[in-house]
DNA sequence: ATTGGCATGTAACCAGTTACATGATTCC
DNA sequence: GGAATCATGTAACTGGTTACATGCCAAT
């Protein structure tokens, strides 16, 4: 039951709908939670009846109406709790790599492929957390920044998730010289 | 269904029992792909149900016996299917990542005691496939090793998981750095 | 004496995925 | 004219987690 704090945790930005969360979730939290809009959408709805987040329904002209949902006290409590709470080990489930894994029994070109898909795509969410760290340094070094804001942890997230993919990059990057060499084999 | 790929992708190494997959699943899939023994023991009766492995009873004394499983032909084709059809976007659920971003409304103690617990984890792992590599390339360069061996697919993701874990390593020596000297405020 | 490792399993429950549905608007 | 975007939802299904159970052996 913690895609209900993932949730929480990315309210403290600010009040989002189901459908703000389900596209990208948030830049940040995107690196280390995925759900589907339907999980959101009835989560949303869970927590509210929980008193957990609060919905003020904003109507739009030339767009359907659009639900906005906010932290409450009681949400921000349960939120806090689960920090104290100890983790449950990370669940990690990557296809890519089991393709990787098999790679010698299968379709290496389809392995090639998919791999410099992952290449490309790494690539685009590096520039894209490149481009939100910019936006928050503001041209300040990074010690000049963690002096003035009062929130770390956004920063320290999306930090992991362009490390990540920064690693993504290189281990693509090698998997395809390797593969290339051996291609005549 | 692709729990059944991690399966059959580590059966590749060689025959494996439930509770021989259930720990650490293998060294390098455990990087990819976690599964809890219940769900291993499942998936395996339903895969030897259909044929893609068999199982021998190696009866032993002073231990209970085990079930060995090893792959069929339609195990491998079926594997090599696999490798052809998309792979679906990587899956992860990272509960620490979650405690991070709300760092800052929750107890910043019990986080920065969790980033330690992550950076000790980190540590032992990555020595693990630093030992599992030096094995593997057991004297020779990369190239060497390269040019002799039939299968890189286990060796690609092993190196994978070692950047990973590299990775988790630097963040989390940085993550408590910047929460050290924040502890004043 | 008790903890931990070996080795397997059942059953109940909870979480996540997939398919289907709607309807206006904006972009190509 | 057709696809993509905005915005939400229901229902059926599949996959994953948790709790419980067994029993012997080795080590502390």
């Amino acid at each position: 039951m913690a895609l209900r704090h993932a949730i929480l945790a990315t309210l403290l930005e600010g009040e989002a709908s189901g459908y703000d969360l389900s596209k990208g979730f948030d830049a940040s939290v995107a690196n280390f939670w995925m759900a589907t809009p339907q999980q959101l959408y009835k989560e949303l709805e869970a927590m509210q009846a929980q008193g957990l987040v609060t919905a003020r329904i904003v109507e739009q002209d030339r767009r359907p109406n659009k639900r906005l949902y906010s932290l409450t006290e009681a949400g921000r409590a349960e939120l806090s709790e689960f920090t104290k709470r100890p983790a449950k080990p990370t669940a990690i489930r990557d296809e890519l790599l089991v393709k990787v894994q098999a790679l010698d029994v299968g379709d290496a070109d389809s392995v090639r492929t998919a791999i410099a898909g992952l290449l490309e795509l790494s690539r685009t969410k590096l520039a894209r957390y490149d481009r939100i760290r910019a936006r928050l340094l503001a041209g300040r070094t990074e010690e000049e920044y963690f002096d003035v804001i009062d929130r770390v942890g956004p920063y320290l997230t999306l930090m992991r998730g362009r490390a990540f993919e920064k690693e993504n990059i290189r281990w693509a990057e090698q998997a395809l010289s390797v593969l290339e060499h051996r291609s005549g084999r």
